[in-house]
DNA sequence: ATATTGAATTATGAATTCAATTTCCCTGTC
DNA sequence: GACAGGGAAATTGAATTCATAATTCAATAT
């Protein structure tokens, strides 16, 4: 990630002077960085789970010195817990975790909803509303995990009308780090239908660039989506 | 950072069980990336500036090994910028990012201020107003330097009050990124009651545990902070 | 004098090596 | 049969080494 900041930068540059296209060469580790993020976020790799720096060595076939230096960012991500002397683990989410992470989130989209408004262009709002209408195509057709991609595109599409990366960064990661608990947010149709419902609110407040409105819409949306797996969560542990 | 957090469970857990202290023995790396982010953040290292590995590994006698993971960890939290086979250089903080980033902080801090409401014992808000106190002396006296540091103090209290170490990691990072600028908010005197009087307004809203005046409060004080440092930063570049 | 090329130097990326700690298994004892 | 002790094997932390890319600088041509 933070290596294509600078390449970013580098892009720019050089395509600023004449227009052609820079090599970009990435370094091990950073491709490793990725692999490892998608697999964790993804579940690939079982939380809680100890990952032996050989075994994912041997699966890469990479030595250990970029795998390190790829788990400890993962580290400072705190999607795995490094422990002196005894390695790296798959965090877990534990019910704590997703009460600190969820709130944050609900803050971080409810910024995100508000500079969208003030920033975002025709044809992303069309865009959107495209996605918006596949989704509820997905709905109606009761097609739980289509929706549920579509739904995350929305949501990051609103993000990236933001215009702020930083912003972007933090949420996709705090976002990566609940993702495993989302996917158990397994709503009844009730609930589902009242997403739906809130989504055709967060359409039109974005058509009409209420940002403040916005906010507060998405704040709810996710704080209800919290509920619901929280409750999942509770109701599986015990 | 991710070691202090794997190493804290590990001290609780332990603890936990025979209540002895635990030996903490921290790695290279750990302790690097701590000393350079200091040295970062306060400024020791020069915003721009390049930092050769070999130079790094001479100051600080140890081998390349622990402090190319250490650089990896401050380049994705966004305090150097690594450029493949260009090595690193301290991020230096233009107007755009601080503009990125000061909306967050001020979500951030906003939901701190909410949170705190929710969960602050009567002893932290009698600590929080002792110190206000103090800030107020350093104000009347005109110490701009120990006013900033009380002032830093009380924000940090509010944050540990709100009960959520992900937040408050998230905006000391964030923090962390802007406090050389922030130094650079060389408030007029108007500007400056105004702040203090915002101090006294976001101590009654604590005492009253009301979150949502909180909230607001915070997000305006800091707001009206980033307008003082961007003017600082615009007449200070041309 | 300036620009350009190419070799020498330096710095970085990654693998390997070495040292220290932990884990695991085996044995012996109670 | 449970449990403590000891030692081998495995795992991690860190230094070193090797390979490759970038930078510097001098020699040459323009």
């Amino acid at each position: 990630m933070e290596q294509e900041h600078a390449a970013n930068r580098e892009n720019s540059l050089r395509e600023d002077r004449d227009g052609s296209k820079p090599i970009v060469r990435k370094t091990l580790h950073s491709e490793l960085l990725e692999r490892l993020r998608q697999m964790i976020v993804d579940g690939d790799l079982t939380p809680g789970s100890k990952v032996p720096e050989k075994s994912l060595c041997d699966r890469f076939a990479v030595s250990r010195t970029p795998l390190r230096e790829a788990l400890k960012v993962l580290a400072s991500e705190g999607l795995v817990i490094l422990t002196p002397n005894r390695g790296a683990m798959v965090s877990d989410l534990t019910f704590d975790d997703l009460e600190e992470v969820f709130p944050i989130m609900g803050a971080l989209e409810a910024l995100s909803g508000e500079m969208a408004c003030a920033h975002i262009s025709d044809e992303e709002v069309a865009e959107i509303r495209a996605l918006h209408h596949q989704m509820v195509a997905h709905f109606e057709a009761r097609e739980r995990f289509e929706y549920f991609i579509v739904n995350q595109k929305i949501h990051e599409r609103i993000l990236v009308a933001a215009r702020n990366e930083t912003l972007a960064k933090l949420y996709r990661g705090l976002s990566g780090r609940v993702k495993r608990a989302r996917y158990l947010a397994n709503m009844s149709i009730a609930r589902w239908t009242e997403a739906v419902e809130e989504h055709e609110l967060i359409l039109k407040a974005l058509e009409e660039r209420d940002g403040s409105a916005l906010a507060r819409i998405l704040k709810d949306h996710l704080a209800r989506k919290f509920e619901i797996v929280k409750d999942g969560l509770t109701s599986g542990r015990n």
